[in-house]
DNA sequence: TTTTTGTTCGGACGCCCGTACTAATTGGTA
DNA sequence: TACCAATTAGTACGGGCGTCCGAACAAAAA
């Protein structure tokens, strides 16, 4: 039978291809079902639902980032520091940029989009405590560094008319 | 004839106030119409498209923002002070926040949502240049601003938990 | 072998969408 | 009054959507 990892792995590879490219609304699932080279029914099976599908891929991201963003984080000696870290890592990669806003944006009007978001703040937090030097203060911390974050965000897919930051 | 300012007027009034609420992607043109109380081919007729209605009923509502706040701006002394009073005007109202959260983000893959936001950017560059203070570097200002205020936005309308900041 | 279980596929269902079209109505003007 | 353009209304169209279903198939279990 061969659970086959390969199909539920390719279709969450394409998806994320095609979400961070072209934006959640303008993504079918036939889209999807079409690049992953399956059957559309496929993701229903492994992912029950579009908005489930989503959220995996979301997910996988962002653990995928968090893994590797965190020991950095544990260096920085300041909140400043740890919004200049955060935000040179993550703008390197724009798509991956504009899926994490438009899903946020999402996430004001679907629960469970809102849901992972929330977790966002609690794993910030969470590393946050772990440091010694922010341990105290780390959920202010944390949701000053999400607001930086979306804030230069913005901006790094807004770019001015005339000279890149 | 008489051309009814007033229809075009309640569809954008119902428009904004479905659109603020639910988002832009969970309200369909028939919702639109329904609640203004006219027929669905008037918005066709006013509006021509989907995307030219809710470009329009962003730009009305930034524009009355701009008109209050603008001379609240002219007031500042400093880029932190600019971001604060443009902060605490805005959260007054989550519904239009949300709006242009999600018009933002939408922005990333539409074209003519792309052109407004950088509009904005321009007006407030524009207002900032004819503030001395910042003449010199409205832009980089201008910028900031609006980094703060997505920033935040995102902040306020996740909450935190426990205690509100 | 036979049975069972997990996987894949193609297709179809019903719904709702944005848009286009046509006919009726209105109201100012001549 | 009659006319004409602006406005309104109702409806149809074509298409894309997420989801669901039943059959075929493969691998493991019995």
């Amino acid at each position: 039978m061969a659970f086959s990892e390969n199909t539920a792995q390719k279709i969450l590879t394409s998806a994320y291809e095609l979400l961070s490219t072209k934006g959640l609304a303008q993504v079918s699932m036939r889209d999807i079902a079409k690049r992953a080279g399956v059957a559309l029914s496929q993701i229903t099976y492994y992912f029950k639902t579009k908005e489930n599908l989503i959220a995996s891929v979301v997910a996988n991201q962002f653990h995928r980032l968090m893994d590797k963003v965190a020991p950095l984080l544990e260096g920085c000696h300041s909140q400043e520091e740890a919004e200049q870290v955060a935000a040179e890592y993550f703008y390197q990669d724009q798509n991956m940029l504009r899926l994490l806003i438009d899903f946020t944006a999402q996430a004001l009007w679907v629960p469970a989009f809102r849901e992972q978001v929330e977790k966002w703040q609690q794993k910030a937090t969470e590393i946050l405590t772990r440091i010694p030097r922010f341990s105290e203060k780390a959920e202010q911390t944390a949701r000053k560094v999400l607001a930086g974050f979306f804030g230069n965000a913005v901006l790094a897919v807004f770019p001015p008319e005339s000279t890149p930051g």
